[in-house]
DNA sequence: ACTTCTACCTGAGCGC
DNA sequence: TGCGCTCAGGTAGAAG
């Protein structure tokens, strides 16, 4: 389930692999899930460009090209980025594939075919979802200051709000659950009723929680996996994340699963009000 | 303008 | 063993 430590991860192993090289050939096989333009366009626009840099914004991946246009990338749930060696076995629910100079093979992955791609930057066509993120965890635009402005304005649960990438960009249930898990914020409360302390509180909460996961090289249950195929470990760190029924980290209580906003949300219910 | 719900998919895990 | 069911979760777009 990539969020903004995983996606980050994928970042950063990708582009070594990529870097400098050019595309000699772009395979589509599952072609919706080329959003822009057309399958057939957008493979023959690529082909002949060379990668110049990965970027990142919120979960989204930017694969910078030589021409000033972008390959946008959502992994969404499933989806993966593999740089393989030319020769290598076709990796299993291969959806996009890349065919690069100095034997390297780009594969788009998605088992549940929920990813999606998209070329940027040479008809003025803009992606809606990248377009109205907010600020992220880390930055300088994310202040206590902004969060404490929109908290106020939500009467949504704290849990839905953090989730809502205008607001904040790049946190997903997993570092949902786990920020308000260290704030001690139950997933119901209102955003607006929270005090200035627990808005700092929650603050210092999503920061930690994502840099967390940054420094363990993103969390991997199921299917995430980074360019290299390599899982991160975060998983072994969390408070509450799949640990429904274990004890609470902090005070023992086993800790309970609710349904907000139709996400599984797991909290303890004696530290988290 | 805001919040909430559902569709989009496949595979894993469960009970029977 | 295998069937049918539920669940997982990011986002768009519809519905409230």
């Amino acid at each position: 389930m990539p969020e903004m430590p995983e996606v980050e991860q994928v970042r950063r192993s990708l582009e070594p692999h990529i870097k400098g090289k050019k595309i000699l050939d772009c395979q589509v096989l599952l072609p919706r899930m080329i959003v822009h333009p057309e399958s057939g366009a957008f493979a023959q626009s690529v082909t002949g460009r060379t990668f110049k840099e990965v970027k990142r914004r919120g979960k989204y991946l930017l694969l910078c090209l030589d021409d000033e246009s972008a390959i946008m990338c959502h992994l969404r749930m499933t989806g993966a980025l593999l740089a393989l060696k030319k020769g290598d076995a076709e990796p299993s629910h291969a959806r996009v594939h890349f065919t690069l100079s100095e034997d390297t093979d780009l594969w788009f992955t998605d088992i549940r075919t929920f990813g999606v791609m998209a070329l940027l930057g040479q008809d003025g066509w803009a992606d809606r979802g990248l377009a109205s993120l907010g600020p992220e965890p880390l930055s300088k635009e994310f202040t206590l200051d902004y969060l404490e402005k929109i908290l106020k304005k939500s009467r949504a649960p704290i849990k839905n709000f953090i989730l809502d990438q205008r607001k904040i960009a790049g946190i997903g249930n997993i570092y949902a659950d786990e920020s308000l898990a260290m704030a001690k914020l139950h997933p119901k409360r209102e955003a607006s009723s929270l005090t200035r302390e627990e808005a700092a509180a929650l603050y210092d909460a999503i920061n930690r929680s994502i840099a967390q996961g940054m420094e363990n090289g993103g969390t991997t249950f199921r299917d995430y996996k980074d360019a290299d195929g390599k899982s991160g470990s975060n998983q072994d760190h969390l408070l509450v994340y799949n640990r429904k029924g274990e004890p609470c980290r902090f005070c023992g209580t086993a800790l309970e699963q609710i349904k907000v906003g139709g996400r599984g949300s797991v909290f303890c219910p004696r530290c988290q009000k």
